[in-house]
DNA sequence: GGCCCCATGTAATGGGTTACATGATTGC
DNA sequence: GCAATCATGTAACCCATTACATGGGGCC
């Protein structure tokens, strides 16, 4: 039940599911994704919980807006799923698994799979710097003495980062042992 | 469709879903997590489908198994699938949309969400520690000479041992920084 | 005219979890 | 007698993706 939450807690301006959308695209990639086709029936779930309310207004471009903001009751909400401690799940890896059964695969096709594996994280990697760059030069006080609305934030770019190079490293390690077994 | 691969990739010998439940709880433990319930409808499913057989055996314990086996179908669909290069699908890490939010939670619970994210990693990471001491214990190969069927699992806990202690580190520096801020 | 962006939604399907149902054997 | 482990399955539900449907506005 995560998306509620997120969308929640982003429903602190009035927001559109089309500008939320913009947000998991733009802000989220390293974390979460979520489609409009989930984004608008949440959201109206939200509103019938009364977690959030909506209005209707005229947009510039297109169709009118449904700008919905969240409730005392869900920011009460909001601050229950904060407090309620960190949910860690269980991660499903696809590659893993087929790192796993590699054996199977010929050998061309093994070193072929980790040289795809590292382009595809170091494009990763280099996104994400690409991000961190901007919100330093956005900010002098990045990234330790930004205020908390921002210094949170950031810390979720920060492990992002650390992780991806670690799965680089990794890839590189598993390229240059494959490479010396043969 | 990763979980029918994966079970494919098992049923190199004669497996019962019940003893592959067990291979989750105890080999894929870091990256992959299957309930029975999703297993048996999809061993019915893999033998519709021809890519495996079953035969039906008494148990030393309890009802009759049905152990199943890859059939020669079935090593060609796991080939196609590791030859069809890395899935990297995107997480959904909900530690780090909480974490993304944390500044509408009050101060304690800022420090005590990372302390308590710290004390699940490194439970994991101590888990992950001791299979590496069980694998190099068994085997004076380990890691880089092992045989293939053993080498690329490995590897997969190489990645888990790296992952998680990147991510331990992060808490540590998330702690050490929020209790300087304050 | 055709394409992309804006904006909202529904329907079908897939993947996964939780709960439920059944029943034998082993060990305390 | 009771709990745990062995063993297989079904049903209801939840979460997420893909495909489909609609229509206005701007740009080339």
């Amino acid at each position: 039940m995560s998306l509620r939450h997120i969308l929640l807690g982003l429903l602190d301006q009035p927001q559109s599911g089309y500008d939320l959308k913009q947000v998991f695209e733009q802000v989220f990639r390293h974390f979460w994704s979520a489609e409009l086709a989930q984004i608008y029936p949440t959201l109206r779930r939200l509103e019938e919980d009364g977690l959030s309310r909506s209005k209707q207004v005229p947009s510039d471009k297109g169709p009118d807006k449904k700008l919905y903001k969240r409730t005392a009751q869900g920011t009460r909400e909001l601050k229950r799923w904060l407090e309620s401690g960190p949910t860690a799940g269980k991660d499903r890896l696809h590659y893993l698994a087929q790192v796993f059964f590699l054996d199977a695969a010929s050998r061309d096709q093994r070193l072929r799979f980790f040289k795809d594996l590292r382009s595809h994280f170091v494009a990763e990697l280099e996104e994400l710097r690409a991000v961190e760059r901007g919100w330093s030069a956005e900010d002098p006080h990045y990234p330790d003495a930004l205020p908390d609305e921002a210094f949170y934030k950031q810390l979720t770019l920060r492990l992002g980062l650390k992780k991806v190079a670690a799965i680089v490293d990794w890839c590189e390690e598993c390229i240059a042992v494959i490479e010396k077994r043969e």
